[in-house]
DNA sequence: TTATTTAAAAATATCTACATTTTTTATTAT
DNA sequence: ATAATAAAAAATGTAGATATTTTTAAATAA
């Protein structure tokens, strides 16, 4: 197992300091919380790989929480589909296969795409207007200094444009699916992500599969945003595919 | 907070039998999936009531399970939104509403039309035979004794004839979400069913919508499949809306 | 020798009982 | 009535006990 943990901004003083979120939300986390937090981003970051054994006496040390806690943490990673549990063995992060990846975006080409189409007919003059401002923002992601930051300034500026678009359909339990479908998502985008963000050509892809589903939208063209929007989700697929062999090996 | 819980059979001797479901699956259930289980089972069917506070001395006492795995067996709850959280202040059961009603029914229907379609496109021979099977199962509920009988044995097929359709759209993980959804309509559903089971027209409507949906899918109709399926989720919504407010008084 | 079984030891997961912290309720004073 | 304080109740966390699984080593059979 991987025992260093990469992402350390997440792991300075966890036991002490309060996020900004927690504050905002007016609530101090609790132990299982804040434990779930930090392994989540942890296995999405890849600093722990699929099929890795998470033990427990390392989760405890090296999160500085208590087994049970850590358990409850653990429990709601494997609702989440990214841990499996057996029960007397304890934890794994989950696989990852070609099987689960094509199912993923299967699911999540054809629920975007139906929420996609349910904010066409329901979003209002303010939803037009987000995704627009999140559009404009998307295509100006060029005053960064590191590649890095490019990485992560693009990524959450392509989520935001996506959120924006999808915030129209008025249903808050299809969005809170999507996001589930989104957090399954995750480990596989980050494979895609980097392949996109590095290359010119893809980001001018991108661009301009942007400007489209855009137009679509304002335009309040159902059928074409479903259909943009369905290609869109989908067309990473082939470029993780051909990574994800390299993760096995 | 109603403190008598009345499903009687599965809270004999929790502490030390096994389930048929754990024998099953090779591995005997830990503590809190037990208390998962019971206490989900419990919210379901209303021996807590929508806004009741979970008080972990009660839970603890009542399932004769310890501090660590109830709130690992409700923080899953939280997750299936049967269960509402705050830090410190400890759980509730999740209230009930006429704005979740229609939320959990406009996405069901939706997705489950969704679901539908792809089942249709992908569905195969099997598909169609088990569909055709459990159509008839659920159309010959008869030889029972008791009301209580009869609604037990009429849900449980109706289920199992929705299931046999959507299982043929080959994607585990729309099916996991439709899971989810379908649990967090169940408490909406039992309001509905009582009146539904009971009513001889209402059964022959459902007899009706059934048999155009098998017709349209072994058809392979897939625009008509759809539209049915849409109207056939949602039809229970104008029942149920008006049982609801009965139950906040 | 090689493979298989058995038994003991170690590692690990899980649970319980108790300790601590926080919230809620009751009481008193202003 | 309102605010401050004290007591009780409740939630959360910790440490250590218990139960289960895995590993190791020895013994036996092929």
């Amino acid at each position: 197992m991987n025992t260093s943990v990469t992402n350390s901004t997440q792991n300075q003083g966890n036991a002490t300091s309060v996020s900004e979120k927690d504050v905002v939300e007016g609530s101090k986390a609790n132990q299982a919380t804040i434990a779930y937090r930090l392994l989540k981003q942890d296995i999405i970051n890849g600093a722990y790989q699929p099929g890795d054994k998470l033990l427990m006496s390392h989760l405890k040390s090296h999160y500085e929480i208590g087994a049970g806690p850590m358990r409850e943490a653990l429990s709601q990673l494997v609702a989440d589909r990214l841990v499996t549990a057996i029960s007397q063995r304890g934890f794994r992060v989950a696989e990852m296969s070609v099987e689960e990846l094509t199912d993923i975006y299967d699911a999540r080409a054809h629920l975007e795409a139906l929420i996609t189409g349910l904010a066409v007919e329901r979003g209002d003059e303010d939803w037009e207007a987000d995704v627009l401002g999140e559009a404009h923002k998307l295509s100006r992601v060029n005053e960064v200094n590191t590649p890095e930051e490019m990485l992560q300034v693009w990524d959450r500026r392509h989520k935001s444009f996506h959120q924006a678009i999808v915030n129209g359909c008025g249903s808050p339990k299809l969005l809170e699916m999507r996001a589930s479908l989104l957090d399954q998502a995750e480990r596989y985008r980050q494979l895609w992500l980097k392949q996109t963000v590095f290359s010119q050509s893809a980001l001018e892809e991108k661009r301009q599969e942007h400007a489209e589903l855009v137009d679509a939208l304002l335009n309040r063209n159902k059928a074409k945003a479903t259909e943009l929007m369905y290609s869109h989700i989908l067309s990473p697929i082939a470029i993780i595919k051909g990574l994800l062999p390299q993760q096995v090996n």
